[in-house]
RNA sequence: CGCGGGGUGGAGCAGUUCGGUAGCUCGUCGGGCUCAUAACCCGAAGGUCGUUGGUUCAAAUCCUUCCCCCGCAACCA
C-alpha cells in the first residue's frame, strides 16, 4: 500500500542577516503542518532552506570584509541552528548556493531563452557609475542618486525579460477556476486587481550591475534576477531537470500541496512563480498560503526600533514548545498577531501551567496516592463520564477539520478545550471525596483511568505541535502513541498500566519579577549599542557658504488656482504667479493641513529655480516653502502683500 | 473616489458566506473545592457590535452616508 504524499515547502530566508522570532513562526508553522500530515499517515516531504544571493548580500559581505560565499555560509548556519532549536523536522534544506542548484537555474534559463520566453531587451533608467546602480526618475533624489548623492545620467543597457504578458491570461483562468489556489481567499482579490487585471509588464530577469549570483552561461556578464533563482528552489530541491524527466522525488513529490510564505510575497507566489512553471511546462503548486506577520507590540520588528526577538533566547527563557504554542496559537488565521513579553508569560502561565502542566500533574499524583499508579476501568461508569469521552473521541476528528483549513491556532484550541475539560471532570467527580470511601474504590479507579485515557488523547493529538511536551506527557502516564487510525476511539489505555512516580513540571509557573530582570538582559544585548539619534541632529546638516546660499532662487508667488491631485493622499497642486508671466504648477504635500480654498489668493515663497519632478502624475516646478511647527503640523510660511517675482534673500 | 483589510464588554479575538437569544480567552468581583504547579471548578458585573439612514416581523450580519486605524501603491521638490 502506498502512502499518499505531501509536499510543503516554507519560502527559503533571505540570508541577508539573522532572522528574528516573527521570521521563525513560518517554519514552526510549516513544521506543525507537516508533522501532523505524517501522523495523518501522509509520506511528508519538508523543504525549507535559504535564499542567499543578489545586491543586498553582496554589499553586507563586503562591510564584514569577508567574500559573499564565506557570509552566506555564516548565516546559512545560523538559520539551520535557528530552525534547529526550534524542533523542526524538515525533511531537506536547500540553499541557493548548492551547485546542483545553480546548474539547474541555468539550464532553467537558457530553456527559457531558447523557446524565446526570455528575450533580450534593454533597461532604461538613470544611472550612477560609482554605484553602478540604475534608478527610475522616481527613486532619485533630488534628481540625484539615492545612496550617494552624486549625478547621474540617463542611460541604457541590455538586460534579459521574461515574456509575463504571454501567460497573464492563462493564470487568471487558472486563479478564477481554483479558488483554492491563493489562500485566504482575500488576496486573491487583492492579486487580481492590483497586478493581473491592469496588465502585467514584462520582468527584467537579469541583473549586471554586481556579480553575487548565478551567472547567465551564455551571457556571463548577466547574472539571473534572484526571484527567478529563488522561487525555483522548490522544484530543484527535489530534483527537477529541465533537460529531462527529473528525479524520482521529483516525480513523486512535485506539484507541491503547499507554499507556506509571508504575506508580503504573495505577490511572488501567485503570479511570477506559477508564470515561470507554465512556461517550464510544469504542473503549478496546489495551493499557497500567505500568512500573516508576528507583530512585536504592534509594530513590525526591526533592529534599529530595538524589539526584535529571537527564537534562541525565547527557548532559553521558556522552552521550545512553549514557544512553538506561543506563536502558533497567538497567530489568528488571516489578521497579524502580536508578541509582547507579558503575553507570552500569560499564555504560559494560565494555559500551559495552569491547565495542562497542572492537570497533568495532579492525575498523575492521584493514581500515585490511591493506586500505588496502577490505572484500570474498573467498570464503574456514571453518566457524568459521558461526555467527556464523547469529547475525547470527537478530538481527532475536530482538530483535523481545523488543520485542513489550515487553521492551526484553532486546531490547538480544540485540544486545550478537551484538557479544560479534564479539569472540569475531576471536580464533577471529585476523587479525593470518593477515596475516603471504601465502598467508591471501583468508581474512583474508574475516573482516573478516564482521566488518563482523555489526556492521552489530547497529548497525542498535541505531538504535531509541542512534540517534547507531549512525548513527555505520554510517558509520565504510561501511555503507548495509538495511532492516528484509533485516535477516535476511547478506552484503549490499557488496564494495569502504570503512570510514573514521580510527575516531572512540565511548564513551571512564571515569576513574572524574575523574567523581566532576565528579559531585561536580553533586550539591554541588543538594544542600539551607540543608541543612534532618532533623526539627524542639527549638526547633521552641513555648513555652506553665501555662494551656495545664492544659487538658490527663492521667489514670492501668489497662489491663483489650487486643487488636490488624484490618486494621491497629500499632495495638492497649486498653480502659481511667479511674476515671469507664465504660470508655475508646483506639487507640495500639504494637503493633511491644507485646504485648496486655504491657499488661493495667499503669497507664499517658492524654490524657483529646483530642478523639475513628477509626482504622482503632475510635474512639479519647484518647491514651496512651510515650516515644520510641530510633532504632526506643518504651516506654511505665508508672505501676502509682496509682489509676484520678488526674490528672497 | 488608487487597491485592500479592520473598527464587537478593560485587553486580545470569534461570529458577518446562508439575517433570528452577542460568544471565546485573559483580566475584575463573588463563591466552591483542596488531588494538584496559591493551581482547578462555578457564578456575576461589564458591550448603543465605529457613525448615518434604509430593507425586514427581526440586522453585528444585507444596502446606504460619513468617521477612524492599518497594510500596499503613490515617493509629502
Amino acid at each position: 500500500m502506498c502512502k499518499p504524499k505531501y509536499y510543503l515547502t516554507t519560502a527559503i530566508a533571505y540570508t541577508s542577516s539573522r532572522p528574528h522570532i516573527g521570521n521563525s513562526y513560518e517554519i514552526v508553522l510549516a513544521d506543525s503542518i507537516a508533522r501532523f500530515k505524517r501522523m495523518e499517515g501522509f509520506d511528508v516531504f519538508f523543504q525549507t532552506g535559504t535564499d542567499e544571493h543578489g545586491m543586498k548580500i553582496e554589499e553586507k559581505a563586503k562591510e564584514a570584509g569577508i567574500s559573499p560565499k564565506a557570509y552566506v555560509d555564516q548565516v546559512a548556519g545560523i538559520v539551520k541552528a535557528n530552525w534547529d532549536v526550534l524542533n523542526t523536522s524538515y525533511n531537506k534544506f536547500i540553499r541557493t548556493t548548492d551547485a546542483d542548484h545553480e546548474a539547474q537555474i541555468q539550464k532553467i534559463f537558457k530553456k527559457l531563452y531558447e523557446q524565446g520566453d526570455i528575450y533580450k531587451g534593454h533597461y532604461e533608467g538613470m544611472y550612477c557609475t560609482p554605484c553602478e546602480s540604475f534608478f527610475t526618475e522616481s527613486q532619485l533624489v533630488d534628481g540625484k542618486c539615492p545612496d550617494c548623492g552624486r549625478e547621474v545620467h540617463p542611460a541604457k543597457e541590455e538586460a534579459y525579460f521574461f515574456r509575463m504578458s504571454k501567460y497573464a491570461d492563462r493564470l487568471i483562468e487558472h486563479i478564477n477556476t481554483h479558488p483554492e489556489f491563493i489562500q485566504p481567499p482575500q488576496r486573491k482579490t487583492e492579486m487580481m486587481n492590483n497586478f493581473l487585471l491592469p496588465g502585467l509588464q514584462d520582468l527584467c530577469v537579469s541583473r549586471t550591475t554586481f556579480k553575487w549570483g548565478i551567472p547567465v552561461d551564455f551571457d556571463p556578464k548577466h547574472v539571473v534576477y534572484v526571484w527567478l533563482d529563488a522561487l525555483m528552489n522548490y522544484i530543484t530541491g527535489i530534483g527537477y531537470d529541465a533537460e529531462g524527466e527529473g528525479s524520482e522525488r521529483y516525480q513523486k513529490y512535485w506539484p507541491a500541496d503547499l507554499h507556506l510564505v509571508g504575506k508580503d510575497i504573495i505577490r511572488f507566489h501567485t503570479i511570477y512563480w506559477p508564470i515561470f512553471l507554465m512556461a517550464l511546462g510544469v504542473p503549478l503548486p496546489k495551493q499557497v498560503f500567505g500568512h500573516p506577520w508576528l507583530l512585536m507590540n504592534g509594530g513590525k520588528m526591526s533592529k534599529s526600533k530595538g524589539n526584535v526577538i529571537y527564537a534562541e533566547d525565547l527557548v532559553k527563557l521558556f522552552g521550545v514548545d512553549a514557544v512553538r504554542y506561543f506563536v502558533l496559537h497567538e497567530m489568528p488565521f488571516e489578521s497579524d498577531g502580536t508578541i509582547t513579553w507579558d503575553l507570552i508569560i500569560e499564555r504560559t502561565n494560565t494555559d500551559l501551567a495552569n491547565v495542562l502542566g497542572n492537570l497533568v500533574n495532579r492525575t498523575v499524583s492521584m493514581t500515585n496516592k490511591y493506586f500505588g499508579g496502577a490505572v484500570a476501568d474498573c467498570g464503574a461508569e456514571e453518566p457524568v463520564d459521558g461526555e467527556l469521552k464523547a469529547a475525547a473521541a470527537a478530538l481527532r476528528d475536530k482538530v483535523q477539520a481545523k488543520m485542513d483549513a489550515l487553521r492551526v491556532a484553532d486546531a490547538i484550541t480544540e485540544i486545550f478545550a478537551l484538557f479544560k475539560r479534564c479539569n472540569k471532570y475531576i471536580d464533577e467527580t471529585m476523587p479525593w471525596a470518593l477515596a475516603k470511601d471504601e465502598a467508591k474504590h471501583d468508581r474512583l479507579s474508574t475516573v482516573l483511568y478516564n482521566l488518563v485515557e482523555a489526556i492521552s488523547v489530547g497529548a497525542e493529538l498535541l505531538t504535531p505541535f509541542m512534540p517534547e511536551t507531549a512525548e513527555k506527557i505520554l510517558a509520565q502516564l504510561g501511555a503507548e502513541p495509538r495511532g492516528w487510525e484509533k485516535l477516535n476511539v476511547f478506552g484503549l489505555y490499557g488496564n494495569g498500566g502504570k503512570v510514573t512516580e514521580k510527575p516531572e513540571i512540565l511548564f513551571a509557573r512564571i515569576d513574572v519579577k524574575e523574567m523581566e530582570a532576565k528579559i531585561g538582559e536580553i533586550t539591554a544585548q541588543y538594544a542600539p549599542k551607540d543608541p543612534e539619534p532618532e533623526k539627524e541632529e542639527v549638526p547633521g546638516v552641513a555648513q555652506i557658504t553665501v555662494d551656495d546660499f545664492g544659487k538658490i532662487d527663492l521667489r514670492v508667488a501668489k497662489v491663483v488656482a489650487c486643487e488636490p491631485i488624484k490618486r494621491a493622499k497629500k499632495l495638492l497642486k497649486l498653480t502659481l504667479d511667479d511674476g515671469t508671466g507664465t504660470p508655475r504648477t508646483v506639487a507640495s504635500g500639504i494637503a493633511p493641513w491644507y485646504k485648496p480654498e486655504d491657499l488661493v489668493g495667499h503669497s507664499l515663497i517658492v524654490v524657483a529655480n529646483l530642478k523639475p519632478a513628477v509626482l504622482c502624475g503632475v510635474e512639479s516646478q519647484g518647491m514651496i516653502l512651510a515650516a515644520d511647527a510641530g510633532e504632526n503640523d506643518v504651516k506654511v510660511v505665508f508672505v501676502d502683500g509682496i509682489a509676484p517675482g520678488s526674490k528672497v534673500r
